[in-house]
DNA sequence: GCCGTTTTCGGCCCGACTGTTTTCAGTCG
């Protein structure tokens, strides 16, 4: 079983943390975990990378000894400086990081003076009383670390993006009320447009007074007030999820916007061209010595130090920074310029509403085309239609067409593909649709090999045109089945395919990195919704999000262009 | 441990809040 890079990436920040524990020098810590953060996110697996001898000492923040300790573990799935550092000091004190208000001082503290190595150990010798005793903790800290190790099961995991709006719609026209509040923006990976949100962060304009902390504390779904000071606050909703309240003077609106909103990598890469030139950026504003230079709009501060302002949702330190000191950033897509979405289910299998209401609620939103992608006959559990069927359906969208104005009804089907890589319906009954979405249901634990494979030889198939939620995950719910995605990328790239962005919430899929692969690798992607019902047409934007975070321009997504253009580029030569 | 139009050494982003302290260390974002 070939090793995971979320499990490199654990075993390096484990490293890191016990490094820290042990009072090693600090930017030897911080680069672990950078390291961590770079191979956790890397679109490729470190386990293929060793194998085809690719040289991982040109990833970001993985040096010689670093890539020398990934191949290490790829090969034996052991690292062995961590099992060194581990016979000196408990593995589990790791853990112990991860509560509220303990870093590395305060547990090793707790490991040298009460031998406490685990959460259970930590929680005893809290609610008996004997932590209050030790020197530099007190009473206080040890009701926080009894607080904290509640909040432990109590904090979920990242938020789904859509379901972070909604909290955050209703803080800030809580917020937005209060008096001498001048303006609430969220910023974070929230106005980065992640897939998911970890905390909420939340950007006050307002004059000094102004009440905004008191306000924060009395909205409803405040569970517990974690900090909150003059300028910063903390505060945790009973969802769980984390709200940080920054209040800032209008004069650092822009400096204050930059830094939160992140994402730190991108922050930290700015900061040091600010002291490339002697200056120094802070949440205040951009300072040549104590003078400030730039601060209001975070246009004035990137113009500042020589940059193009970038869009929210490329600032992760993957070449943005660059590019903008270039004026090289992409034009990026914007959901005015889609124009019609390319996937959606009727209740000819398992959505809400006919041809029809689809039909007109797609018109309804301005568009000029939306197809029909009912499933084929193999996804039984949906009701999946037989050629006869999609025969009769496809008759159905003509007459459709001839009555209903101001919008094209597309033909076409999400057609399985079956575990041999043929599709699920035969060729001449695919020829009578406009093009085709195809995508996998079933045997989702193939090898990455045979899933690959059988994917590359649907692609062979020239009815194949879009392959549809291409990695098959569900946020939260199951993990991407394995697949070997820069390979369908170049396969899709010489057959002539197009990969989905599917918009629907629960899957994004591709994600950003996928996007970004694909631009990279030269292939073109459209972004549908996947609608069961006209609501959920409106998904749409979640799509365009991912795609931006890919550095996608309109011209590379598909659904950009009138319907003649589309059927053009969708024809496979 | 990484990184480099001030390259192979000497830097490494910067500030707020809390609690325990009596001037600041630890933690966090």
């Amino acid at each position: 079983m070939p090793v995971h890079n979320a499990e490199i990436a654990d075993l390096f920040e484990r490293l890191g943390n016990l490094l820290e524990l042990e009072g090693a020098n600090p930017f030897r810590v911080r680069a672990y975990r950078a390291a961590a953060r770079t191979v956790r996110g890397y679109p490729e697996s470190m386990a293929d990378l060793v194998g085809s001898g690719a040289d991982l000492h040109q990833l970001p923040n993985i040096g010689g000894d670093l890539a020398g300790k990934i191949q290490t573990v790829v090969e034996t799935g052991r690292l062995p400086l961590l099992e060194e550092i581990e016979s000196r000091v408990p593995g589990q004190l790791s853990d112990l990081m991860a509560v509220e208000g303990l870093g590395p001082k305060r547990v090793r503290t707790l490991y040298d003076e009460l031998h406490i190595r685990s959460v259970e150990d930590l929680r005893r010798a809290a609610t008996s009383g004997r932590i209050r005793a030790l020197p530099g903790f007190g009473e206080k800290t040890e009701q926080k670390i009894i607080a904290g190790l509640d909040n432990l099961s109590v904090r979920k995991g990242r938020t789904p993006l859509p379901e972070a709006e909604e909290t955050a719609r209703s803080l800030v026209a809580w917020l937005e009320a209060c008096k001498g509040v001048r303006e609430v923006t969220v910023a974070g990976s929230f106005r980065r447009r992640k897939d998911t949100v970890g905390d909420l962060d939340m950007l006050v304009v307002a004059g000094k007074r102004s009440g905004v902390m008191d306000r924060l504390r009395s909205f409803d779904e405040v569970r517990e007030v974690v900090s909150a000071g003059e300028k910063r606050a903390t505060v945790l909703l009973r969802s769980g999820m984390q709200v940080d309240l920054r209040v800032v003077a209008g004069v650092s609106k822009g400096a204050a916007l930059l830094y939160f909103t992140g994402s730190k990598p991108h922050n930290i890469a700015i900061r040091r061209l600010a002291v490339d030139r002697k200056w120094k950026l802070n949440e205040y504003g951009l300072f040549r010595g104590k003078r400030r230079i730039a601060g209001r709009t975070e246009k004035e501060v990137y113009g500042r130090l020589g940059m193009a302002w970038v869009p929210p949702e490329l600032r992760e330190d993957r070449g943005e920074v660059e590019a903008a000191k270039r004026r090289r950033l992409p034009k990026l897509v914007r959901l005015e310029h889609i124009r019609g979405d390319l996937h959606c289910h009727t209740s000819a299998t398992d959505g809400r509403l006919s041809i029809e209401k689809m039909a007109r609620a797609a018109a309804k939103m301005g568009y000029r085309y939306l197809s029909i992608n009912d499933h084929t006959r193999h996804v039984t559990v949906a009701g999946g239609l037989d050629a006869d069927k999609l025969l009769r359906q496809i008759e159905a969208i003509d007459r459709l067409n001839e009555r209903v104005d101001g919008i094209t009804i597309l033909k076409s089907s999400e057609v399985d593909i079956l575990e041999d890589g043929s599709l699920d319906l035969p060729d001449d009954v695919l020829r009578h649709l406009d093009f085709t979405v195809c995508a996998v249901h079933y045997g989702f634990g193939l090898s990455r090999e045979k899933q690959t494979e059988r994917i590359l030889r649907a692609m062979d198939n020239p009815c194949f045109n879009i392959l549809a939620h291409p990695t098959g995950r569900l946020i939260r719910e199951r993990a991407p089945y394995a697949v070997d995605l820069p390979r369908l990328m170049e396969g899709a790239r010489e057959r002539g395919c197009v990969m989905e962005v599917n918009a629907h919430p629960a899957r994004l899929d591709l994600n950003d990195e996928g996007c970004r692969m694909a631009r990279d690798a030269g292939v073109r992607v459209v972004i549908s919704t996947d609608a069961h019902s006209d609501s959920d047409l409106r998904y749409l934007r979640f799509g365009v999000d991912q795609a931006r975070r890919g550095w996608m321009t309109a011209e590379d997504v598909l659904n950009t262009r009138g319907v003649r253009a589309l059927k053009q580029a969708l024809r496979r030569s």
